[in-house]
DNA sequence: TTGAAAGCGCTACCAC
DNA sequence: GTGGTAGCGCTTTCAA
């Protein structure tokens, strides 16, 4: 049978709350009867019970991490930064992989309420925010990762995604391109959304137009579907000589593509990724994608959380991280013409 | 406030245990006090404490899993796996990286005890044994994956790697190769060894030598330690044709020591991974690497580890699954002498 | 069928 | 300083 307080007061000749006392280190008792009650904890091999503790009102020491898909690198990044910061300040994570379906952040948030844990850190896509409702009613604090939901008023640490998109525009005007597409994911997921809405007025202001049909969305397994959509787009004889991919698994469809059909990266097609996971680093040709700064997100979501559930305020509603370029192999001029189908003729091609 | 079974079982005008009852679905009561009960609690949006009820002898339905690294893509996966079966079975999981530590191993050991966790499943390794003792004393279900510990006779599940060994060892061997380099994890990770072993001895059986100074261990980041530790063995004027790395995130770092000296992957030096993640299929080349079933791995874990939970008794102790290789483009035959350093005169060596 | 009541292990308040 | 005790929300006898 598992010891309990029971056996260390009965085996120190004191009284249950004394233990109770030590454990939580306040009250107050003298030091020999401290130490001996110390001791005997040890010899017994005590372990307090966390979940009859909870049960008195106290915390369960547990938070909840809501993601698309924890096998996603960017994903697995954020949660093991999220577990180390967590684990440092005594919290540990449950994993909660959603797919991006609203069903599962139903259901896991229900979970996750019924377990008590005393935190929830959300980096998935919800598209009914009614479903976070039960959360503000039982006042669970809450902080939104790699996410934003403006409507909503959470806590959020994320990348400035709009900026990101910008970057990765910018990136590709300067290099040349004016035929440029986009891979983008689930129209839920807001981050995807607003790295579009940066990149696409970017081009604008550059007086570069971005044509609807080459806006492909991406559902479910990016990298397959990402090599689907990109297919469709680059078999066309008038193609974009850059595709802007809103995530690395994305651009790794898109590359898988390009080598289906023939099409020298960077030469004849221009990738960029997003998120600059381990992935971007390992392709071919490795990717030039724009980065978030996932240990430090990790890291903030906890202690804002952490904070909010120990003073019960919100101190600073957004936190607003500065994404990065890095610039690998994978971005190049473009041929000469923008259209290289109808260029064959064009030796100059193999200048660049 | 959190509305609780006294609130549902006043406003359904009956006692608690009636409400617990139909909670439960079991014991006696008339249809319609139940369907009256449901009601309530779905107007009510009442939710049961897992709390509570495990406090009373239920269980959490909560699992721990623990893994060298979350974000490690291998572990990742089996994280996944892991999560959805035991989501399907109604169960929560708690991630532990433990970056191959003791230290951690036994302090997230301890942590899941207290938090009353229903089953354990470790995935990581463990130098002192003596660790998973409490384990034991408190018979809290235990089952290992991808790691073996043989002499502790838990019920396991995991690929057979000294198999996957012999299959790299065997595909190398077939091309030709007789100058072979291994790139070893923490000797504390069984599965390393195994692999290792399996690789040398069939080596040995096809009588070629596996010199000692050729085996480097890696600890830590593994792709920039297995960067080193290639470079060390690569920079020597006789170094080997071949490089059998332990897991794919070796093989990169090895993919990276050979661009950097200047060889060709697979022309002037083949390489072998091991797990085949998403990250074998997008090196540059992709890389040839053994396989582990990892969906079915996860599965089968969690399957007969809530056996374990609810019968008590292990009906199988070992689940062993074949791997597979997988021959993608990092490997090819060596240059014509194995040699290829002290043979520059050799114009040959382009022929490959 | 139904409900009263005894815990589960621990915290916190209060009296000594 | 110290210990008695009333819960926390729920499950489970055991009577009624």
């Amino acid at each position: 049978m598992k010891t309990t307080i029971y056996d260390v007061a009965r085996e120190a000749g004191v009284s249950i709350a004394a233990v109770s006392q030590v454990i939580n280190g306040k009250g107050k008792i003298s030091k020999e009867r401290r130490n001996d009650i110390i001791q005997i904890m040890e010899r017994l091999n005590y372990q307090p019970s966390v979940i009859a503790s909870a049960l008195t009102g106290k915390k369960t020491y547990t938070l909840g991490l809501l993601v698309p898909d924890i096998s996603n690198p960017f994903f697995a990044e954020i949660a093991r930064s999220v577990e180390d910061q967590g684990h440092q300040r005594g919290y540990s994570l449950v994993i909660c992989s959603t797919d991006n379906k609203d069903e599962k952040v139903e259901r896991y948030l229900s979970l996750l309420q019924q377990k008590s844990v005393d935190g929830i850190i959300i980096g998935t896509g919800v598209k009914n925010r009614e479903l976070l409702n039960p959360l503000f009613e039982k006042s669970i604090p809450t902080i939104l990762i790699a996410r934003d939901m403006p409507s909503l008023d959470l806590q959020t640490v994320l990348v400035d995604d709009y900026s990101g998109g910008a970057i990765a525009a910018r990136h590709l005007i300067e290099l040349g391109h004016k035929a440029l597409a986009v891979l983008a994911e689930n129209p839920k997921v807001s981050s995807s959304r607003e790295r579009i809405r940066g990149f696409s007025e970017t081009l604008v202001q550059a007086g570069i137009e971005l044509q609807e049909s080459w806006i492909q969305t991406c559902r479910e397994d990016l990298v397959k579907d990402g090599k689907c959509k990109a297919i469709e787009i680059l078999q066309n004889t008038k193609r974009p000589t850059a595709l802007f991919c809103c995530n690395d698994l994305l651009a790794i469809g898109a590359l898988q593509a390009a080598k289906e059909l023939g099409l020298k990266v960077p030469k004849q097609l221009s990738i960029v990724g997003f998120d600059n996971t381990i992935l971007a680093s390992v392709t071919d040709p490795p990717l030039t994608t724009v980065s978030q700064p996932t240990e430090l997100m990790g890291k903030m979501a906890v202690d804002l959380l952490i904070e909010q559930l120990k003073t019960k305020t919100i101190s600073n509603p957004r936190k607003i991280l500065p994404p990065e370029l890095y610039v690998r192999d994978s971005t190049a001029k473009p041929p000469n013409k923008s259209h290289a189908t109808n260029d064959k003729k064009n030796k100059l091609d193999s200048i660049n």
